[in-house]
DNA sequence: GTACTTGTTGAACG
DNA sequence: TCGTTCAACAAGTA
């Protein structure tokens, strides 16, 4: 599913591939996936110019040149891929001037595509009560300490998992983060060690970072921007590998429910205590 | 046929 | 007000 490094690499690549491209037309085969009227919503996108493409959260945002932003969500199974084939997913189809395509599928149908005016986004976004952002200079460690404090009886894969705590991270990325950081799922935030968290925290870059270069992870309907695979599916250590053994002591990872996800993780070397 | 999956939100709870 | 839990959204897969 796309997390925050599918996001990215979708981000980068169409800073590549659409910057600067006049959108010609927008056609609409799924008007419930634009979370906005649709008159408007045309008038305000067709003939616009793409100036740059933005990322917040697993928030996609395209700056057009006319005071309006596209934000555009991938939830469950959303794929953005420019001169793609239209498919029966195939909800909305950005047309260029210079015959170029980009097009929206989402299987599931949870995504979304809404428009906000650019000198309202800050506002907006701060509105949806979106956490920090991993790569940003402002989340030290001391924030992070800070933010953990607040939900001290809450788990810590629950936490991380909880936009409003922290960006972009879902079901993989916490599970890989833990198991780097040899903790358990259900640990409480107060029984963190010290030593813990910075190990959280660090595993929270390098995790991020290390799927970002791969071009994130395709466990299910994931397609980057150029309706390729992300090649981190191979990297993973835990999500996914349910009964199967621990790259790093051989025992059997385990799959367990936890407030209606699952958790994937090592029984023997990601500790409770 | 049934259970399961998943990101986010909003309702409902204490 | 806050933290927490849970249903809801959709539809393909096992």
């Amino acid at each position: 599913m796309p997390e925050l490094p599918e996001v990215e690499t979708i981000k980068r690549q169409l800073n590549l591939l659409i910057a600067d491209k006049k959108i010609k037309r927008i056609e609409i085969l799924l008007p419930k996936i634009v979370k906005a009227p649709l008159a408007e919503f045309k008038k305000a996108v067709q003939g616009a110019k793409i100036i740059e493409i933005d990322r917040r959260a697993k928030i996609l945002i395209i700056h057009l040149n006319n005071g309006w932003s596209l934000l555009i969500h991938l939830k469950l199974s959303g794929q953005l891929i420019f001169d793609g084939q239209k498919t029966k997913f195939t909800h909305v189809i950005f047309h260029f001037s210079d015959g170029h395509r980009l097009i929206f599928n989402d299987l599931r149908q949870f995504g979304y595509v809404k428009l906000v005016k650019t000198d309202q986004l800050d506002n907006f976004l701060q509105k949806e009560k979106i956490g920090p952002e991993p790569f940003d200079k402002d989340f030290t460690l001391a924030k992070f300490v800070a933010r953990l404090d607040r939900r001290p009886n809450a788990k810590i894969k629950q936490f991380l998992m909880d936009p409003t705590n922290l960006a972009g991270i879902g079901n993989i990325y916490s599970d890989e983060i833990l198991f780097a950081s040899r903790v358990h799922p259900l640990r409480k935030i107060k029984d963190l060690k010290p030593s813990d968290i910075k190990a959280i925290y660090q595993n929270i870059r390098k995790i991020l970072t290390e799927a970002i270069k791969l071009k994130g992870t395709s466990a299910n309907l994931y397609l980057d921007a150029y309706g390729r695979q992300g090649d981190f599916l191979n990297h993973l250590k835990v999500y996914g590998r349910e009964g199967e053994k621990c790259y790093r002591c051989k025992d059997i990872i385990k799959r367990i429910k936890l407030g209606g996800r699952s958790a994937h993780f090592c029984p023997a070397c990601q500790r409770l205590v």
